[in-house]
DNA sequence: TAGATTGTTAATCGATTAACAATC
DNA sequence: TAGATTGTTAATCGATTAACAATC
């Protein structure tokens, strides 16, 4: 069976990444396509989407790059292609609120088909119908829903993570600030209830933001000073460039 | 100067969340800490928490831990003691408006102190003055604002980051599902329009939670099945935990 | 053919982990 | 002292990059 290939998380961020670029070019006429292109569109190098194709198995052309079509169909073969993308939606605040209306998902056939609040009434009228919380396990159980986004206030994230968790939801986008992981050290493949867990820590993305900024001023201010600089031990004052990220 | 360190994104988020931990833990009443307590709250190992502290520099003791009060004071120096984290919000739909009222900015002492708009008139009201975006560039050079936050819709997305870019932003946390890079592979040290980027794809993460859920459940069927299951070359039946991510 | 592109292998790099000496 | 914890070094691992043969 040589179908089964180690898939990390940043290879599926990838790959769907791909896939959203080849529906635009195939949308624009395009035919082919060379590992340079989608290079550039997803922010790597050529040698990556190379690597990446022939570590999933699906041959391009010496010479003509890859069949936009085939290649699209290969991708969405190792991927899984889902037809119902249903998730719901847990906390009907503001930002619970504003993601009912996020006309994006739609383009990429997710729908949110249901939204879950301890206090429905208080819910801004958006089109999906909102539900007390306390119906949420019957839902997921009844509509087979897999994949739900957590966006309740701190205190509750939690015990709600938990509920979501014990009603059979799989995987969950946490729009919470507190970090959540499946509980203690679940080992995927033996747990019944592990849950795949994808953080969205807006407030923390900000501050990262923020320092980033500022060590960054700090270091130019530096160099502009001339001020000699050290590198994990030789000394250096021209190339400020390797002393961060990237 | 024995200040200048390699900090690079990675490491700046798990310093930014020991801080936060730090908080917490002091407003419990904590005086020390143990590398073992903030790897838990921070989700990595021991290891890696010592080795983040003696890569800046600071000290703990052998056998009580860190203390409290001078491990925060130390990140802060590190990190830079923002006082001012003003930001400015650039597209006031719904995610936008949702954001404006966010109110765990406030905790990280983060403000949106205005926001923009193609029509200010449509916004919605959250206490957050709302202006035409015609007047981005003249708000940021008078206040001095580094940060932003793009929440366009997509078609506007990269003609507003040129925008902000140009009005002297430094730091933009993206919304938008484009995904932005700073101008043809800008060089930061050199490049005096380089700008700070965090992409939230909140599509992109939801369809990677659908398609990681969906290898999973294969991986698993496969398992039951007691299909022999090949990993990079070597066969195994057993192990089908080391088939994926982490 | 000449030129361009894939596909793969080996080299490099960085980050994580393991191990353990130092020491409180 | 014995036990626990830090701090550092070396080993491991994985991912990225470089290089280049294969070939259209």
């Amino acid at each position: 069976m040589p179908g089964s290939i180690e898939l990390n998380k940043s290879l599926v961020t990838r790959l769907v990444k791909y896939q959203r670029v080849l529906r635009k070019l195939k949308s624009l006429g395009f035919v082919q396509v060379f590992s340079n292109n989608l290079a550039d569109a997803v922010g790597v190098t050529a040698a990556v989407v190379r690597k990446d194709f022939s570590l999933i198995n699906v041959p391009g052309n010496k010479r003509g790059g890859y069949n936009i079509d085939t290649l699209t169909q290969d991708l969405a073969g190792v991927l899984g292609t889902q037809g119902d993308k249903s998730v719901v939606l847990v906390g009907c605040g503001r930002i619970g609120s504003a993601l009912m209306s996020y006309t994006e998902f739609a383009k990429e056939g997710i729908r949110i088909v249901a939204g879950f609040d301890l206090h429905p009434e208080h819910a801004r009228a958006s089109g999906v119908p909102i539900h007390p919380i306390t119906e949420l396990a019957s839902f997921v159980r009844e509509h087979n829903i897999e994949v739900g986004i957590l966006a309740v206030p701190e205190g509750a994230a939690t015990a709600v993570f938990e509920a979501m968790i014990d009603a059979g939801i799989r995987g969950i986008l946490n729009f919470t600030s507190v970090e959540l992981k499946c509980h203690g050290n679940c080992d995927r493949s033996k747990c019944p209830r592990h849950c795949t867990i994808s953080n969205v820590n807006i407030g923390l993305e900000l501050e990262n933001l923020f320092y980033l900024i500022n060590i960054e001023t700090r270091a130019r201010s530096r160099l502009q000073l001339g001020e000699v600089v050290m590198f994990g031990g030789s000394l250096a004052d021209t190339d400020i460039d390797t002393e961060e990220d990237e």
